[in-house]
DNA sequence: CGCACTTCTGTAACTTGTTCTAGCTTATCG
DNA sequence: CGATAAGCTAGAACAAGTTACAGAAGTGCG
C-alpha cells in the first residue's frame, strides 16, 4: 500500500526534484500575491514554473495542497524571524498578542496572499487534514514559544492556545473577505490573548469533585 | 445600478417565487445532507427542486450564496427554539457554553450538512460578505441572548462575544474535517467562554493613566 | 552499452461551477 | 383582449480543477 508516486510520501528528494518543488511554490507564491486565491490558477502555476501540469499534481494533489503548504512555508519563517527577535513584553499574554500582532502586519503587506493561504486552510477537507495540522501545529508552536513557559504548558495553557489559534484564523478571514477592520481584528486579538493570563485566576467553575 | 433580476434585492417576491425559493433550499439541504459540500452540486439542486439552472442562479448568484442561505435559514431555526427553552444555568458563561453546545449537537446529527454550511460560511469571499454578515450577526445575537445581559453589552462582552463567534467557527472546521475531537470542540468552547465571566475580573493589563 | 523502471512532458478529456442565448410563459397595464 | 416586460426553461458554451495517457527523458544496473 506505498504509494511511491507520491515524492510528499518518504522520498527524500532529488537536487532536481526540491529545485522543482521550489520553482512550484514560488509560482504559488507569486501567483497569489495578484489576486489571491482565484489567481492561483494550476495551469498558469505548472506554466510558470516550468512544470508540466502532470507533474504539478504529483508535487501536489490539488491546489489547497499547494497552497496549504505555501502556508506552513511562510510559517516557518516567521518562526525563525521570532527566534531573532523573540517579544520582549511582560506579561505573556502581551508577548502573544504582539508577536501576532507582528505577523498581522506582516499578512498586511500582502493580502492577497494571505487570502490565498488562510481560504485554502479553513476550505481544506480532510484529503488534506494532515498538511492542515501541520499549520495547526505550527501555529500553535509559534503562539506557546511567545508565552515562553518555564515547564510544560498546562491543560489550561494550551486550551488557551487552541482557542487563540481559532480566533487567529477566524479573524483573518473576516478581514480578509471585508468584513472587519484591522481595528476589529487587533481587538479580537487582544481580547483572547487575555486567556493566556487567565488560568490560575479563574478555577473550573463547575468543579464537581 | 439596480439589479432588477435578483430577487435578493428588494422585490417582495410572489407566493409562487416564495415556494420556489424553498423548493431549492431544501433540495440543497438534501443533497448536502450526504456528501456535504461536494455534493451539493448545481446542476443537481437545480433537477431535483424542478427550477431551470438559470433561475437558481437567479435566486443564489453561487453555491456559497445557496448554502449561506442555508446557513442563515438553520440559524433562525435554532434561534426561535432557543426562546422556546433557554439556557437555564446561573452563570452567563455556562449559558452561552451550553447554548452552543446544543447548537453542536444538532450539528452532530448532520455533520454533512454542516460541513456543507460551515465550508461555505469560510470559504465565502467579497461577493458574499453580506450574506455571511447576517450569518454571524445572527451568530452574536444568539450568544448575546445566552448572556442575558441587563443593559446593552458593553463593549468587553461585544469583544467576547465576537471572540466565542471565531472560536465557535473555526473549531467547528477542525470537528469537521476530522482534526479534532467531539471532546476537543466542547473544551474549546468551554475555554473561551471563560472570557463572558471576566471583563470586570481583569481590567486592562496596560492601563497606563 | 542496453534494458527496465521511474519521472516528466504535452495534451486531451472529464467534471462541475458559472454564464449565455433563444424561445416560451406569466404578469401587468392600457 | 393585446402589447410589453419580466421571469422561466432547456440547453449550449465557457472556465478552471483534476485526471488520463502516450511518448520522451532521466536513472540505475547488468
Amino acid at each position: 500500500m506505498t504509494t511511491p508516486s507520491n515524492p510528499s510520501a518518504a522520498t527524500p528528494l532529488t537536487e532536481r526534484q526540491e529545485e522543482r518543488r521550489r520553482r512550484i511554490l514560488k509560482a504559488g507564491v507569486r501567483l497569489a500575491r495578484r489576486g489571491g486565491f482565484d489567481a492561483v490558477q494550476m495551469r498558469e502555476v505548472a506554466d510558470s514554473s516550468q512544470v508540466a501540469l502532470g507533474t504539478l499534481y504529483r508535487y501536489f494533489p490539488s491546489k489547497v495542497h499547494l497552497l496549504v503548504a505555501t502556508m506552513q512555508d511562510q510559517l516557518r519563517q516567521l518562526h525563525d524571524g521570532l527566534h531573532r527577535r523573540p517579544p520582549t513584553d511582560a506579561e505573556p499574554a502581551a508577548r502573544v498578542a504582539n508577536t501576532l500582532m507582528r505577523a498581522f502586519r506582516g499578512l498586511q503587506r500582502d493580502p492577497q496572499l494571505a487570502d490565498a493561504m488562510v481560504r485554502a486552510c479553513l476550505f481544506a477537507d480532510r484529503s488534506v487534514s494532515q498538511e492542515v495540522d501541520v499549520v495547526s501545529q505550527l501555529t500553535r508552536r509559534i503562539i506557546l514559544d511567545a508565552m515562553r513557559l518555564d515547564g510544560p504548558p498546562s491543560p489550561q495553557q494550551m486550551a488557551a492556545a487552541r482557542v487563540i489559534e481559532h480566533t487567529w484564523h477566524s479573524t483573518l478571514i473576516t478581514w480578509l473577505s471585508g468584513r472587519a477592520s484591522i481595528g476589529e481584528v487587533t481587538a479580537d486579538i487582544e481580547t483572547v490573548c487575555r486567556l493566556v493570563d487567565l488560568p490560575a485566576a479563574v478555577p473550573p467553575p463547575d468543579d464537581r469533585g
